[in-house]
DNA sequence: GTCAATCAATTGCAGATACAACAATTGTAG
DNA sequence: CTACAATTGTTGTATCTGCAATTGATTGAC
C-alpha cells in the first residue's frame, strides 16, 4: 500500500503537492454547490437538504447522533440543519427509547419533496458528469472515498 | 454491489458514478478542514484565513473584488470574512485610486502571523501528505485543478 | 438510595458561504 | 449639465460548519 517513494521509479520523481489541498476542495465545492444547486434550487430544497433528506430516507428513523455519524458531520451541526427541514414538514423530530435520545424520521411531504427534488438533482449530476466527464467523477469520487476511509473520525470505534 | 472497478475505462461500457459528488465533497472537506484546523489552529488562525492572508500577501495590495475572484468566492463573502482578519490588525482595507473601489493589503502584524501559521499549516500537509499518501494527494489535486478549470464561473472571463 | 460518570442532544459563540437588494461612484449619452 | 447605465462594495437574510459548554437523562459505583 504505501509504496512510499517508489525507489529509482521511472516515471515517479516524488514531486511534492503544491498548493493546500484544504483550499483547493474548498475552491471546488463552491463551484460544484453552485452548480447543484442551481438545480436543486428549483424545487425550494438546498443541495445540503436534499442530502439530509434522502440520508433520513434511506437510514430510516434513526437517532440525530447516529445522524450526524453517517454524515460525517458534527451533532451540533446537523441539530441545526434539521431545523429549517423540521420547521417545513418534511421530516419529524420524536422521542427516542431513552428520555434522552430522539428519533429522525421523514414524512410523506418529505418523501414527496424528495422526491422532487431528486429528478432536479439527476439532472444537475448528470450534467456535472458532461461538464467534467464520467471518466473524471468516477476518478474523484474513488479518490474522495479513500480518503475518507483513510482520514476516519478521530474517534474510536474499533477495537480497545 | 459490483466487484468490478477495474477503472480501466477502455472500452467499458463507463459505469455511472454512484452517489452526489457535492456530498462527498462535502464530506471529505470537512474532514480535511478538521485535520488543518487542529494543526493551523495553534497559530490563532482559522485554514481559511491563512488562505486569504497568503493570497493577500502573495497578489500584493488588491481590490477586494479582484481578491474574491482570485479565490473563487462571493464577493460578499470575502467582505464578512475580511472583518474578523481586519479586526485582527492583520490586514488594511484603505481607499482605492475610485471612491467606490478599495485595496487590500497585508500588515506587518499579518506578515509575521502568516509566516507563524505558514509553519503549521506545512506540518498539516505532510502530515495529510503521509495519511492519504503523496500519488493520491497529486491525484487529487490534478483533478481539482481540472475540474476547476472546466467549471469556469459563468461570467465571462474568457480571453485573456 | 445517592451521587458521580456517562451518554445524547442542544445552545452559545464564531466564522464561512452566497443571493438579492442596496448604496455610492463613475461613466456616458443627450 | 442631467439622467441613466455600469461598476464596486456592503447589508439583509438564510444556511452551513464545528468546538466548548450546558442541559437532561441513564447508568454504575458504593
Amino acid at each position: 500500500m504505501s509504496a512510499n517513494t517508489a525507489s529509482a521509479a521511472s516515471s515517479a520523481p516524488a514531486l511534492k503537492p503544491q498548493g493546500c489541498t484544504n483550499f483547493k476542495l474548498r475552491q471546488l465545492l463552491r463551484r460544484v454547490s453552485n452548480h447543484y444547486d442551481l438545480e436543486v434550487g428549483k424545487s425550494g430544497l438546498k443541495t445540503t437538504q436534499y442530502s439530509l433528506l434522502s440520508h433520513v430516507l434511506r437510514l430510516g428513523p434513526l437517532r440525530p447522533g447516529d445522524l450526524a455519524r453517517a454524515m460525517t458531520m458534527d451533532a451540533s451541526t446537523l441539530t441545526r440543519n434539521l431545523k429549517p427541514v423540521e420547521a417545513a414538514g418534511w421530516v419529524e423530530v420524536g422521542a427516542g427509547e431513552d428520555g434522552r435520545s430522539r428519533l429522525v424520521s421523514i414524512t410523506e411531504a418529505g418523501r414527496a419533496k424528495r422526491a422532487e427534488a431528486q429528478r432536479h438533482w439527476r439532472v444537475a449530476q448528470e450534467s456535472l458528469n458532461d461538464v467534467l466527464g464520467v471518466e473524471r467523477v468516477l476518478a474523484l469520487h474513488a479518490l474522495i472515498d479513500e480518503s475518507l476511509a483513510l482520514l476516519a473520525a478521530p474517534e474510536g470505534e474499533s477495537d480497545e
